[in-house]
DNA sequence: GGCGTAATTGTTCAAGCGTATAATAACCGC
DNA sequence: GCGGTTATTATACGCTTGAACAATTACGCC
């Protein structure tokens, strides 16, 4: 009786893989489908060796959660060009693919029922929050500066607090349910909501009519 | 040795207090802590009766989360007087308690990270969110018809979208992190965006300067 | 090309899970 | 008060879980 013969990953690659595997059990079967068997056939290796890269079950959620919330943040983070590119870029990122699909609500769902229970997840959730809230709130800064209007902490505070929940609103209605929506009908509200919001046009220029 | 002396309660009242139970149970520890044994524990009951009154663990979990949605839309569906004052109640109830708090996000979240996995609770969940937003689009109709404005149904589904976002992602911040705001920060918030989505007031008439 | 290291496997364990069922105690009609 | 009905308890079963650990295999190094 011979052993399965088997590949010998580096250490970083194997842990994305296992990350990965974590995610996509998550994704297909919430949290309870996330078994450390389950994790570990999807990883396409055994369970014990999940316990070699994380000390425990909790443990590999926590970095998976890390990962999810990256995914969710970074490339709002790395908008580019003048302040309403970025802030229209930023809106469009947020409610569009890969941000905004059924997979990603499933998997911020499934953490978030956690997180009043994990006080390691709770601190992973809050960092996350209030990174997504300052890059937005800044973005509003710039803007409004931009357009000569008043940018007062006060204000930006108020306008982020209210844009970063209409975002977040229209993102768990698209992710809910996309189909009761037009293609990129929710982009367009979006748009429309926020220049109501902020008072200025921030359409690009050729699509501004 | 002789067994626990036991209450034989009507039907309807153990039927509620084992779902009042589960609820419980998952508030603390999410849908894993919800257990046949914890759940019975925390009710005051043996694992075996909830067997009794429930065919599977499945089908309590189905009938807690209609009790989750219609807890988090009944007030808003009740609310009574002018079109303005209906409008504006309707805002107000669910950014409050007992809408508003961290026991409803927790219980909203577990079962929503479930919606994707089992169909009936997707049934369950697609009536409650359709109801909300369909009563919110009325309330709307009826207020732009109120003041003289355009009442279009295309207007009034995309303002619905827009609004119902709005208050979905703002109850989710003051949720999630409800310390973050000043008392009732987050209404003062809602009503002033939803009359610049509008581009009409809805405060009271005794509040509104 | 053989050796040492450690990544990976395979197996085992106790605990807890949902479920099934027989025994029992509480309540209702008479 | 007594007998029948059934809500409720108590116990058991088979299975899955997270975890532990010894055996084994792959690979870097000299």
């Amino acid at each position: 009786m011979s052993r399965r013969s088997f590949h010998r990953a580096p250490e970083s690659e194997r842990r994305h893989d296992l990350i990965e595997a974590t995610l996509d059990c998550i994704a297909e079967g919430g949290l309870e489908g996330a078994t450390v068997r389950q994790i570990a056939i999807k990883a396409g290796v055994t369970a014990g060796l999940i316990r070699h890269y994380f000390t425990s079950k909790e443990h590999i959620l926590q970095e998976a959660y890390r990962v999810v919330i990256a995914r969710l943040t970074e490339k709002a983070g790395r908008v580019t060009g003048d302040p309403q590119e970025r802030l229209r870029a930023f809106i469009i990122i947020n409610l569009t693919e890969p941000v905004a699909n059924s997979r990603s609500l499933s998997l911020w769902a499934s953490f978030i029922s956690r997180v009043s229970v994990d006080a390691e997840l709770a601190a992973i959730h809050r960092e996350g929050y209030l990174n997504f809230r300052d890059a937005l709130e800044e973005l509003l800064s710039e803007f409004l500066a931009a357009k000569g209007q008043d940018a007062s902490p006060g204000r930006c505070r108020a306008l982020a607090i209210a844009i970063n929940g209409l975002l977040d609103g229209l993102w768990l209605e698209g992710c809910l349910a996309g189909e009761l929506f037009e293609e990129s009908e929710l982009v367009s509200i979006a748009l429309a909501s926020i220049e109501a919001l902020i008072g200025v046009p921030i359409g690009s220029p050729d699509t501004d009519q």
